[in-house]
DNA sequence: ATTGCGGAAATGTGATCACATTTGATCAAT
DNA sequence: ATTGATCAAATGTGATCACATTTCCGCAAT
């Protein structure tokens, strides 16, 4: 999910095993369960690797994100309080702070905890199961993506979520969700 | 996902493994998946069993459904031909048999064949995906509610869809979709 | 009739093993 | 130098086992 791993990374149950200090079973038992998610390829002769996706489905899973996050955002606003928008902010300064230290990893936990810590407002556990599982299954190429990020630029839409948050304005805060979250793809999908 | 299985029943490893003739191995991989994709309830113990979906979780599901298949519809229906509209009449004529059979799993059966027919044509593989995820967790709540139904009521909004599509009516077609989508719950709900 | 308790049966977990398949490197032939 | 074949190493699969927990039933006490 945080881009720690490449796309097309094979890992080997036996490997995961002695990474974990554990037999092949429990081993078997996370990469079956991160398969069903997505999160992980399974080749015809059953061995694992990380997804490489293609752009469309690059474009489709941006889709989704935009689909369940706005809905997400949405259904998180009326409950959003001043505790929770300062959280956001504070998050925002780690966020920024990775950009500047152009650590890719961390930019991708900051973030998605920043809209972890939004949804989890709207108080819709399935909802936001299958967001985290779009975001796994984006982890891997998001990483590489980020490589090709020439400039630092600071978090720009997430200043538009949190003021619309400050606002209660539903129309701004959907527009600023879908933004920040197909803004990143753009820059893959050329 | 059809409903042979009521809410809330239980699941052994060894139970599953003596029905289709395996041991205990490939009983718990296909358990910890369908866990996963949250289609079985995991206690703390360790037991599985098919969900209990409380109230909210229903209004969940059921929002998600009308996210995702709406979205999934809007990509099919530049691609909707007229072998597909015949194809989606055919398949309709199957939900209304089950419907006077008052068969819940051919009628369940029948209905998701209609939807992925349609949404096979959408060419979105993660987000249909992401809709039988949803079917999969609704699944034995669907029979339960099933029974509640008094009348038997032939697919109206079927109809609905298919006129859309017919008539290349985008917003009639989302608008038949979410109808039929929430339909359903609104009956459980109260 | 209800509650509490004891113990046997059932269940999930993690480890290990044998086996079939796949992978990958080495070496020979062209 | 490139291709093809060969073979050893690596890998996933399904089965089985021992063990710790949990579950559940029956019985007794109140």
């Amino acid at each position: 999910m945080y881009g720690r791993i490449a796309p097309g990374e094979a890992l080997t149950l036996r490997g995961i095993g002695k990474e974990f200090d554990v037999s092949m079973t429990p081993a078997r038992e996370a990469v079956r369960r991160l398969v069903a998610e997505g999160a992980l390829f399974l080749s015809n002769s059953g061995r694992v690797s990380t997804p490489e996706l293609t752009s469309e489905r690059l474009e489709e899973l941006a889709a989704l994100r935009a689909l369940l996050e706005v809905e997400l955002a949405s259904r998180a606003l009326p409950r959003a309080h001043m505790a929770l928008i300062d959280r956001l902010t504070a998050i925002n300064g780690n966020v920024a702070d990775a950009v500047s230290r152009r650590d890719a990893v961390g930019y991708i936990q900051s973030n998605l905890e920043f809209h972890r810590t939004l949804y989890l407002r709207a108080q819709a556990p399935a909802m936001l199961a299958m967001a985290e599982t779009v975001w796994l299954q984006l982890g891997p190429t998001m990483r590489a993506l980020y490589g090709r990020l020439r400039k630092t630029e600071p978090p720009h839409y997430h200043r538009l979520i949190i003021a619309a948050l400050r606002a209660g304005d539903e129309p701004g805060l959907r527009l600023a969700v879908r933004s920040d979250v197909t803004q990143g793809l753009r820059l893959l999908a050329r």
